[in-house]
DNA sequence: TTGTAGGCGTTATCAA
DNA sequence: TTGATAACGCCTACAA
């Protein structure tokens, strides 16, 4: 393959002189600059991006880490951040790590590598002190609202948005509230339990055990909780599902076979605003998912353009979309 | 930053030296070994890769061409090719392209920029015959059916896997079928166009332009299909859904609000076998998704590794999964 | 088993 | 407005 070498003795030019005509700088004569352009044309050149990666220090690109690409969740977070490093003309790195931290150190070290700008964690599994550690090769972006950290972050108050929708149940009369929580271990899920435990004791309710249900992820997860509920001897009168409108969706269709009406016998409110839960009917909370994105990818742009390492905290708004299965 | 220099000097060894022990080449003795091991770590050292790139001509890094990553059909080969690449240890550079043209001739000018060992290209909106311009630079798959080209592929039939579920729906008994589709000008619309023609023609039945509904992308057109059959004089007595199921949720969602049974007044066919699906009781044709993106990541890997140029194809079994929408 | 030296293909510096 | 030359940081013949 020809290099700019090549081009610039073919040319008669110097190296210098292509250089100058591929990155668009001032101070080329018009004649020269359309010998390069043909002779470039002709050898049917283009540059050897590796080396200019080497020379800037630089690569246009930025590593994402998200546990998994496939769940409603991460997929719009995902899409958010593509469309914008389409537009900015960046790379995105995926980095699907399953919720594996020795693989997200090893994205962290893509960042030391040079390999990468920047680094967006979605979701992870390290201590924040652990992440604040590479925050000297590059800069990076939490999608987790961890305080006030030497790295960015975009997130939404989980604390605040979950009571929004307990609040919003209250409001609407419900006074037995269920809760199914999605993994037990989550970063937010215990923020959540607080917030819960919180409600109950704002509004006078004594906590139930037995209406807090772990372990929902999944549609089939919705369907069981019905399930359970059918067995109880005493059942809330409402649920708050907190990991995606997916298994509210799970919910509501089980109960449909099964003759519970929805909201009448139950009322249900859930997450992610997702276009199943648009077709259902169902009351949800969206957390701006898309947006959330394109934020991060913007504030990592930011940073790697200015070369400024003060981290951003951008805090996004949610909002309840009122439907009708409250 | 240390380089490699820089810890050869210290280490009291030559760069040579060095590089066997980070590329952990033989013929080092254990003394330099463990003291270049020492002074690596003391001063913190990582290779810089990009140096590595350019003088290796590889990045370990393919490209994916996607129109969209939020839709679950894209969603879930994503998975695939992620954990696989996961697997190899090598990264996946996202292109959310929105089936625009230029952005995807962009994603194959980084392979002759020498930025990517190769490119998988899921769904394109570019000819055969320009993308078999770009072999040149290094391995493509495409997943698509195009055929023996100079390109590899991996594929399902979507003539036979619809043409399958056509007969499954004959087999059943039913003799007015009507056919809803996505993307009115899609690449494989036309194929399954011919395969409803060809069927109706074997099973003697006339053809019904009224049953032959275009543009069926979400689950609000699931619902608004039902309120068009809703409207006929003459309705089909089962549906065919080609984009997936959750156009099927959807409309299933929404017969049961209109008092509509399923299947006996009207049965459902989908594809995809999606979760949502699986909790409806969605009969569906199940088209492999996950082992299309881990079959597309292991052809290009293999191409890469031996560096060979021989295009590979390889065809992926669907089946029917019989629920009881049908 | 070890080291020297050349090369990968670009951009940056500085002098002209 | 142009060009010679020095980086960038690494790998790899080839020689010892």
């Amino acid at each position: 393959m020809a290099n700019i070498k090549e081009i610039a003795r073919m040319a008669g030019v110097s190296v210098t002189t292509v250089s100058r005509v591929l990155n668009n700088h001032p101070y080329v004569s018009e004649v020269k600059r359309t010998a390069v352009l043909n002779t470039i044309e002709k050898l049917n050149y283009t540059r050897n991006m590796n080396a200019v990666h080497l020379i800037t220090g630089r690569t246009q690109a930025i590593a994402v880490i998200i546990p998994y690409t496939n769940l409603f969740y991460f997929s719009v977070i995902i899409a958010g951040l593509a469309q914008e490093a389409l537009l900015a003309q960046y790379r995105l790195v995926l980095c699907q790590t399953d919720y594996r931290t020795e693989e997200e150190i090893k994205v962290l070290e893509m960042l030391r590598n040079k390999e990468i700008d920047g680094v967006v964690m979605v979701s992870s599994t390290m201590s924040s002190e652990a992440i604040e550690e590479y925050t000297a090769y590059g800069p990076i972006v939490v999608c987790q609202d961890r305080g006030e950290r030497q790295f960015s972050s975009v997130y939404i108050e989980h604390y605040s948005a979950f009571r929004s929708g307990l609040q919003y149940l209250n409001d609407k009369g419900y006074r037995h509230i269920g809760y199914c929580e999605g993994r037990p271990h989550g970063s937010s899920s215990s923020i959540r339990q607080i917030a819960f435990r919180d409600f109950l004791e704002a509004t006078d309710q004594p906590y139930n055990d037995e209406w807090m249900i772990y372990n929902c992820l999944t549609e089939e997860d919705g369907a069981r909780v019905l399930h359970q509920l059918l067995q109880m001897k005493n059942r809330p009168d409402a649920l708050i599902i907190s990991a995606g409108d997916h298994i509210a969706a799970g919910l509501i269709i089980e109960a449909w076979k099964k003759g519970i009406r929805i909201p009448e016998d139950l009322a249900v409110i859930g997450f992610d605003d997702q276009p199943i839960g648009r077709t259902l009917g169902l009351t949800t909370v969206d957390n701006q998912l898309t947006e959330m994105g394109i934020s991060a990818f913007r504030i990592i742009y930011d940073q790697i353009q200015r070369n400024d390492g003060q981290p951003v905290h951008r805090k996004l708004e949610y909002r309840i979309i009122e439907r009708n299965t409250v």
